[in-house]
DNA sequence: AAAAAATAGTTAAACTCATTAACTATTTTT
DNA sequence: AAAAATAGTTAATGAGTTTAACTATTTTTT
Protein backbone atom coordinates (compact mmCIF):
# COMPACT_ATOMS: atom_id res chain seq x y z
CA UNK A 1 0.00 0.00 0.00
CA UNK A 2 1.99 3.19 -1.33
CA UNK A 3 1.09 6.23 0.89
CA UNK A 4 -0.68 8.20 -1.75
CA UNK A 5 -3.26 5.87 -1.39
CA UNK A 6 -3.14 5.94 1.89
CA UNK A 7 -3.48 9.87 2.09
CA UNK A 8 -5.42 10.31 -1.05
CA UNK A 9 -9.29 10.25 0.12
CA UNK A 10 -11.45 8.67 -2.44
CA UNK A 11 -13.53 11.03 -3.49
CA UNK A 12 -10.02 12.99 -5.03
CA UNK A 13 -9.95 10.79 -8.03
CA UNK A 14 -7.03 10.81 -10.57
CA UNK A 15 -8.66 11.39 -13.94
CA UNK A 16 -7.70 13.14 -17.28
CA UNK A 17 -10.35 16.08 -17.18
CA UNK A 18 -8.94 17.43 -14.11
CA UNK A 19 -5.23 16.90 -14.90
CA UNK A 20 -5.78 18.23 -17.76
CA UNK A 21 -7.10 21.44 -16.16
CA UNK A 22 -3.92 21.54 -13.78
CA UNK A 23 -1.61 21.35 -16.54
CA UNK A 24 -3.47 24.13 -18.20
CA UNK A 25 -2.95 26.01 -15.70
CA UNK A 26 0.13 25.42 -14.19
CA UNK A 27 1.78 26.21 -17.76
CA UNK A 28 0.21 28.98 -18.13
CA UNK A 29 1.42 30.50 -15.17
CA UNK A 30 5.25 29.21 -16.64
CA UNK A 31 4.94 31.21 -19.69
CA UNK A 32 3.41 34.45 -17.76
CA UNK A 33 6.82 33.72 -15.59
CA UNK A 34 9.15 33.54 -18.35
CA UNK A 35 7.24 36.29 -20.41
CA UNK A 36 8.02 38.54 -16.87
CA UNK A 37 11.92 37.70 -17.60
CA UNK A 38 11.49 38.68 -20.56
CA UNK A 39 9.83 41.84 -20.52
CA UNK A 40 11.06 43.05 -17.13
CA UNK A 41 14.49 44.13 -19.11
CA UNK A 42 12.55 46.23 -21.26
CA UNK A 43 10.38 47.32 -17.91
CA UNK A 44 6.95 45.97 -18.51
CA UNK A 45 5.37 43.43 -17.57
CA UNK A 46 3.76 40.35 -18.94
CA UNK A 47 0.34 42.03 -18.64
CA UNK A 48 1.59 45.18 -20.08
CA UNK A 49 3.27 43.91 -23.14
CA UNK A 50 0.20 41.86 -23.90
CA UNK A 51 -1.36 45.38 -23.82
CA UNK A 52 1.19 46.67 -26.41
CA UNK A 53 0.90 43.53 -28.63
CA UNK A 54 -2.49 44.07 -29.24
CA UNK A 55 -2.26 47.70 -30.07
CA UNK A 56 0.47 46.53 -32.47
CA UNK A 57 -2.57 43.85 -33.47
CA UNK A 58 -0.78 40.84 -33.10
CA UNK A 59 -2.49 38.38 -35.55
CA UNK A 60 -2.14 35.59 -33.28
CA UNK A 61 -4.28 37.16 -30.60
CA UNK A 62 -7.41 34.55 -30.35
CA UNK A 63 -9.94 38.05 -29.64
CA UNK A 64 -8.95 39.17 -33.08
CA UNK A 65 -10.06 36.05 -34.80
CA UNK A 66 -13.40 36.22 -33.44
CA UNK A 67 -13.97 39.97 -33.73
CA UNK A 68 -12.26 41.78 -36.30
CA UNK A 69 -10.51 44.57 -36.18
CA UNK A 70 -9.56 47.49 -38.75
CA UNK A 71 -9.13 50.79 -36.72
CA UNK A 72 -6.63 51.14 -33.60
CA UNK A 73 -8.52 49.29 -30.43
CA UNK A 74 -10.60 50.76 -27.88
CA UNK A 75 -10.46 50.72 -23.88
CA UNK A 76 -13.91 48.03 -23.99
CA UNK A 77 -12.01 45.94 -26.82
CA UNK A 78 -8.96 44.80 -24.46
CA UNK A 79 -11.20 44.24 -21.70
CA UNK A 80 -12.82 41.96 -23.63
CA UNK A 81 -9.94 40.42 -25.00
CA UNK A 82 -7.94 40.38 -21.83
CA UNK A 83 -11.42 39.17 -19.71
CA UNK A 84 -11.30 42.18 -17.31
CA UNK A 85 -13.17 45.33 -16.90
CA UNK A 86 -13.19 48.88 -18.04
CA UNK A 87 -11.99 50.45 -14.93
CA UNK A 88 -8.85 47.88 -14.55
CA UNK A 89 -7.97 48.60 -18.30
CA UNK A 90 -8.20 52.56 -17.58
CA UNK A 91 -5.46 51.84 -14.90
CA UNK A 92 -3.42 49.99 -17.36
CA UNK A 93 -3.22 52.33 -20.13
CA UNK A 94 -2.37 54.95 -17.85
CA UNK A 95 0.46 53.04 -16.57
CA UNK A 96 1.58 52.44 -20.37
CA UNK A 97 0.86 56.41 -21.06
CA UNK A 98 3.27 57.29 -18.34
CA UNK A 99 5.62 55.14 -19.64
CA UNK A 100 5.24 57.09 -23.07
CA UNK A 101 4.56 53.51 -24.42
CA UNK A 102 1.15 54.64 -25.35
CA UNK A 103 -1.24 57.21 -26.83
CA UNK A 104 -4.99 57.99 -26.35
CA UNK A 105 -6.86 59.66 -29.41
CA UNK A 106 -10.00 60.21 -29.21
CA UNK A 107 -12.83 59.55 -32.02
CA UNK A 108 -13.26 61.57 -35.14
CA UNK A 109 -16.79 59.75 -35.43
CA UNK A 110 -17.88 59.16 -31.47
CA UNK A 111 -16.05 61.17 -28.86
CA UNK A 112 -16.98 59.29 -26.23
CA UNK A 113 -14.02 56.48 -27.87
CA UNK A 114 -10.78 56.71 -27.56
CA UNK A 115 -8.58 54.98 -29.36
CA UNK A 116 -5.71 53.48 -28.36
CA UNK A 117 -2.09 53.45 -30.74
CA UNK A 118 1.72 52.65 -29.35
CA UNK A 119 4.30 55.66 -29.36
CA UNK A 120 7.44 54.69 -31.28
CA UNK A 121 8.79 53.53 -27.70
CA UNK A 122 6.00 51.39 -27.51
CA UNK A 123 6.54 49.94 -31.23
CA UNK A 124 10.57 49.43 -30.35
CA UNK A 125 9.87 47.40 -27.11
CA UNK A 126 7.50 44.99 -29.62
CA UNK A 127 9.81 44.82 -32.62
CA UNK A 128 12.98 43.75 -29.72
CA UNK A 129 10.84 41.60 -27.67
CA UNK A 130 9.65 39.59 -31.24
CA UNK A 131 12.92 37.41 -31.97
CA UNK A 132 13.24 36.32 -28.25
CA UNK A 133 9.36 35.48 -28.02
CA UNK A 134 9.60 33.77 -31.52
CA UNK A 135 12.67 31.57 -30.29
CA UNK A 136 11.33 30.67 -27.20
CA UNK A 137 8.36 29.35 -28.73
CA UNK A 138 10.46 27.65 -31.01
CA UNK A 139 12.12 26.06 -28.26
CA UNK A 140 9.38 25.21 -26.21
CA UNK A 141 7.43 23.46 -29.04
CA UNK A 142 10.46 21.97 -31.14
CA UNK A 143 9.42 18.29 -30.00
CA UNK A 144 6.33 18.46 -32.17
CA UNK A 145 5.25 18.26 -35.18
CA UNK A 146 3.00 20.38 -37.27
CA UNK A 147 0.06 18.07 -36.70
CA UNK A 148 0.33 17.40 -33.26
CA UNK A 149 0.58 21.46 -32.96
CA UNK A 150 -2.25 21.81 -35.13
CA UNK A 151 -4.06 18.97 -32.56
CA UNK A 152 -3.08 21.07 -29.54
CA UNK A 153 -4.48 24.51 -31.11
CA UNK A 154 -7.82 22.76 -32.24
CA UNK A 155 -8.22 21.36 -28.70
CA UNK A 156 -7.60 25.01 -26.80
CA UNK A 157 -9.56 26.52 -29.30
CA UNK A 158 -12.82 24.32 -28.82
CA UNK A 159 -12.36 24.87 -25.24
CA UNK A 160 -11.92 28.38 -25.00
CA UNK A 161 -14.86 28.86 -27.62
CA UNK A 162 -16.93 26.85 -25.65
CA UNK A 163 -15.96 28.48 -22.11
CA UNK A 164 -16.89 32.04 -23.23
CA UNK A 165 -20.05 30.73 -25.13
CA UNK B 1 -6.50 43.98 -49.36
CA UNK B 2 -8.18 43.06 -46.35
CA UNK B 3 -7.66 45.38 -43.51
CA UNK B 4 -5.67 43.25 -41.41
CA UNK B 5 -3.00 43.04 -43.59
CA UNK B 6 -3.02 46.97 -43.94
CA UNK B 7 -2.84 47.20 -40.36
CA UNK B 8 -0.60 44.47 -39.11
CA UNK B 9 3.10 45.05 -39.50
CA UNK B 10 5.21 42.51 -41.45
CA UNK B 11 7.19 41.31 -38.16
CA UNK B 12 3.96 40.28 -36.07
CA UNK B 13 3.04 36.82 -38.39
CA UNK B 14 0.57 34.29 -37.54
CA UNK B 15 1.71 31.40 -36.23
CA UNK B 16 1.12 28.45 -34.95
CA UNK B 17 3.39 28.75 -32.21
CA UNK B 18 2.33 32.24 -30.69
CA UNK B 19 -1.21 31.07 -31.29
CA UNK B 20 -1.32 28.22 -28.64
CA UNK B 21 0.68 30.13 -26.50
CA UNK B 22 -2.20 33.06 -26.67
CA UNK B 23 -4.92 30.32 -26.60
CA UNK B 24 -3.46 28.57 -23.35
CA UNK B 25 -2.84 31.55 -21.64
CA UNK B 26 -6.74 32.75 -22.48
CA UNK B 27 -8.02 29.22 -21.41
CA UNK B 28 -6.25 29.25 -18.58
CA UNK B 29 -7.48 32.96 -17.44
CA UNK B 30 -10.92 31.71 -18.07
CA UNK B 31 -11.33 28.48 -16.19
CA UNK B 32 -9.59 30.87 -13.26
CA UNK B 33 -13.10 33.01 -14.05
CA UNK B 34 -15.15 29.69 -13.86
CA UNK B 35 -13.12 29.06 -10.46
CA UNK B 36 -13.79 31.88 -9.13
CA UNK B 37 -17.70 31.56 -10.02
CA UNK B 38 -18.17 28.46 -8.54
CA UNK B 39 -15.34 29.09 -5.47
CA UNK B 40 -16.89 32.38 -3.84
CA UNK B 41 -20.39 31.01 -3.61
CA UNK B 42 -18.19 28.70 -0.60
CA UNK B 43 -16.45 32.26 0.93
CA UNK B 44 -12.87 31.16 -0.73
CA UNK B 45 -11.08 32.16 -4.18
CA UNK B 46 -9.65 29.74 -6.80
CA UNK B 47 -6.12 30.58 -5.63
CA UNK B 48 -7.06 29.90 -2.00
CA UNK B 49 -9.47 26.73 -3.43
CA UNK B 50 -5.88 25.18 -4.80
CA UNK B 51 -4.34 25.60 -1.62
CA UNK B 52 -7.06 23.61 -0.14
CA UNK B 53 -6.92 21.00 -2.80
CA UNK B 54 -3.03 20.26 -2.33
CA UNK B 55 -3.38 19.62 1.52
CA UNK B 56 -6.29 17.25 0.43
CA UNK B 57 -3.30 15.58 -1.83
CA UNK B 58 -5.57 15.48 -5.21
CA UNK B 59 -3.33 13.64 -7.36
CA UNK B 60 -4.17 15.45 -10.55
CA UNK B 61 -1.85 18.32 -9.07
CA UNK B 62 1.45 17.77 -11.22
CA UNK B 63 3.48 18.57 -8.60
CA UNK B 64 2.91 15.68 -7.10
CA UNK B 65 3.44 13.76 -9.98
CA UNK B 66 7.13 14.84 -10.28
CA UNK B 67 7.45 14.95 -5.72
CA UNK B 68 6.38 12.39 -3.75
CA UNK B 69 4.30 13.39 -0.76
CA UNK B 70 3.51 10.96 1.95
CA UNK B 71 3.63 13.82 4.81
CA UNK B 72 1.34 16.61 5.25
CA UNK B 73 2.53 19.59 3.33
CA UNK B 74 4.83 22.40 3.86
CA UNK B 75 4.66 25.84 2.99
CA UNK B 76 7.76 25.56 0.50
CA UNK B 77 6.52 22.42 -1.06
CA UNK B 78 2.90 24.75 -1.47
CA UNK B 79 5.48 27.50 -2.84
CA UNK B 80 6.92 24.81 -5.49
CA UNK B 81 3.82 23.56 -6.54
CA UNK B 82 2.24 27.27 -7.05
CA UNK B 83 5.31 28.83 -8.92
CA UNK B 84 5.19 31.53 -5.98
CA UNK B 85 7.98 32.63 -3.08
CA UNK B 86 7.39 31.27 0.47
CA UNK B 87 6.83 34.86 1.89
CA UNK B 88 3.48 34.75 -0.35
CA UNK B 89 2.34 30.97 0.91
CA UNK B 90 2.79 32.11 4.18
CA UNK B 91 -0.07 34.95 3.31
CA UNK B 92 -2.01 32.98 2.04
CA UNK B 93 -2.26 30.09 4.58
CA UNK B 94 -2.79 33.09 7.15
CA UNK B 95 -5.53 33.85 5.32
CA UNK B 96 -6.88 30.47 5.22
CA UNK B 97 -6.07 30.14 8.88
CA UNK B 98 -7.93 33.17 10.32
CA UNK B 99 -10.74 31.38 8.01
CA UNK B 100 -10.72 28.01 9.84
CA UNK B 101 -10.12 26.16 7.07
CA UNK B 102 -6.23 24.88 7.44
CA UNK B 103 -4.06 24.71 10.56
CA UNK B 104 -0.14 24.38 10.85
CA UNK B 105 1.33 21.59 12.95
CA UNK B 106 5.14 21.97 14.43
CA UNK B 107 6.78 18.58 12.15
CA UNK B 108 8.08 16.34 15.41
CA UNK B 109 11.39 15.78 13.47
CA UNK B 110 12.10 19.14 12.38
CA UNK B 111 10.78 22.10 14.47
CA UNK B 112 11.71 24.59 11.30
CA UNK B 113 9.02 22.89 9.26
CA UNK B 114 5.05 23.42 9.76
CA UNK B 115 2.74 20.62 8.54
CA UNK B 116 -0.08 22.13 6.86
CA UNK B 117 -3.13 20.30 7.09
CA UNK B 118 -7.28 20.85 6.48
CA UNK B 119 -9.85 21.59 9.67
CA UNK B 120 -13.30 19.83 9.29
CA UNK B 121 -14.55 22.66 7.69
CA UNK B 122 -11.39 22.77 5.28
CA UNK B 123 -12.29 19.34 4.20
CA UNK B 124 -16.50 20.16 3.93
CA UNK B 125 -15.43 23.07 1.13
CA UNK B 126 -13.52 20.48 -0.60
CA UNK B 127 -16.15 17.95 -0.79
CA UNK B 128 -18.68 19.87 -1.46
CA UNK B 129 -17.16 21.48 -4.76
CA UNK B 130 -15.65 18.15 -5.71
CA UNK B 131 -19.17 16.93 -7.60
CA UNK B 132 -19.63 20.45 -9.16
CA UNK B 133 -15.84 20.91 -10.58
CA UNK B 134 -16.19 17.49 -12.30
CA UNK B 135 -19.37 18.25 -13.80
CA UNK B 136 -17.66 21.26 -15.33
CA UNK B 137 -14.86 19.67 -16.41
CA UNK B 138 -17.03 16.78 -18.09
CA UNK B 139 -18.79 19.51 -19.74
CA UNK B 140 -15.89 21.33 -21.04
CA UNK B 141 -14.02 18.25 -22.58
CA UNK B 142 -17.79 16.85 -23.62
CA UNK B 143 -16.40 16.62 -27.48
CA UNK B 144 -13.39 14.86 -26.88
CA UNK B 145 -12.61 11.25 -26.89
CA UNK B 146 -9.69 9.64 -24.51
CA UNK B 147 -7.79 9.40 -27.28
CA UNK B 148 -7.87 13.30 -27.94
CA UNK B 149 -7.61 14.13 -24.33
CA UNK B 150 -4.55 11.88 -23.54
CA UNK B 151 -2.80 13.90 -26.43
CA UNK B 152 -3.56 16.68 -25.38
CA UNK B 153 -2.40 16.01 -21.86
CA UNK B 154 0.44 14.68 -23.46
CA UNK B 155 1.14 17.97 -25.04
CA UNK B 156 0.65 20.34 -22.25
CA UNK B 157 2.61 17.45 -19.87
CA UNK B 158 5.49 17.66 -22.37
CA UNK B 159 5.92 21.67 -22.44
CA UNK B 160 5.09 21.72 -18.66
CA UNK B 161 8.18 19.40 -17.80
CA UNK B 162 10.45 21.51 -20.66
CA UNK B 163 9.78 25.23 -19.02
CA UNK B 164 9.96 23.54 -15.22
CA UNK B 165 13.84 21.94 -16.61
C1' DA C 1 32.10 20.61 20.54
C1' DA C 2 31.92 25.10 18.49
C1' DA C 3 31.37 27.81 14.45
C1' DA C 4 29.52 28.30 9.98
C1' DA C 5 26.25 27.29 6.58
C1' DA C 6 21.92 25.82 5.12
C1' DT C 7 17.01 25.43 5.64
C1' DA C 8 12.05 26.78 6.97
C1' DG C 9 9.39 30.13 7.74
C1' DT C 10 7.92 35.23 8.99
C1' DT C 11 7.61 40.29 8.83
C1' DA C 12 7.42 44.64 6.52
C1' DA C 13 6.99 47.59 2.71
C1' DA C 14 5.80 48.01 -1.83
C1' DC C 15 3.75 46.91 -6.27
C1' DT C 16 0.55 44.97 -9.97
C1' DC C 17 -3.62 43.67 -11.18
C1' DA C 18 -8.14 43.23 -10.19
C1' DT C 19 -12.84 44.32 -8.45
C1' DT C 20 -17.45 47.13 -7.52
C1' DA C 21 -20.08 51.36 -7.14
C1' DA C 22 -20.85 55.80 -8.50
C1' DC C 23 -19.75 59.19 -11.64
C1' DT C 24 -19.20 62.31 -16.46
C1' DA C 25 -19.67 62.77 -21.24
C1' DT C 26 -21.45 61.48 -25.60
C1' DT C 27 -24.39 59.18 -28.83
C1' DT C 28 -28.53 56.61 -30.04
C1' DT C 29 -33.23 55.38 -29.46
C1' DT C 30 -37.81 56.40 -28.32
C1' DA D 1 -36.91 66.54 -26.14
C1' DA D 2 -36.40 62.85 -22.98
C1' DA D 3 -34.74 58.40 -21.96
C1' DA D 4 -31.59 54.79 -22.62
C1' DA D 5 -27.38 53.00 -23.97
C1' DT D 6 -22.47 53.32 -24.53
C1' DA D 7 -17.46 54.65 -23.43
C1' DG D 8 -14.65 55.73 -20.21
C1' DT D 9 -13.04 57.57 -15.38
C1' DT D 10 -12.61 58.06 -10.36
C1' DA D 11 -12.40 56.31 -5.78
C1' DA D 12 -12.08 52.85 -2.48
C1' DT D 13 -10.68 48.36 -1.70
C1' DG D 14 -8.74 43.72 -1.93
C1' DA D 15 -6.09 39.57 -3.48
C1' DG D 16 -1.91 38.07 -4.72
C1' DT D 17 2.53 38.97 -5.62
C1' DT D 18 7.58 40.46 -4.89
C1' DT D 19 12.19 41.63 -2.46
C1' DA D 20 14.98 42.45 1.61
C1' DA D 21 15.84 41.67 6.13
C1' DC D 22 14.76 38.98 9.91
C1' DT D 23 14.21 34.60 13.64
C1' DA D 24 14.62 29.90 14.68
C1' DT D 25 16.26 25.37 13.91
C1' DT D 26 19.04 21.81 11.90
C1' DT D 27 23.07 20.21 9.39
C1' DT D 28 27.72 20.55 7.97
C1' DT D 29 32.30 21.81 8.59
C1' DT D 30 36.31 22.59 11.11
Amino acid sequence: MSNKSRNTPVFLEKTLDLSLIFNILDLANQLKINGDKICQQYGVTTQQWLILLHLAHDPNIPYFEREDHSLPVLASELAASLNVTRPNVTNLIQILSQKELVEQITDQADARRKRLILTEKGWEIVREIQPIRIKTNEWLFENFGNDQKKDALNFLQHCLMKITQ
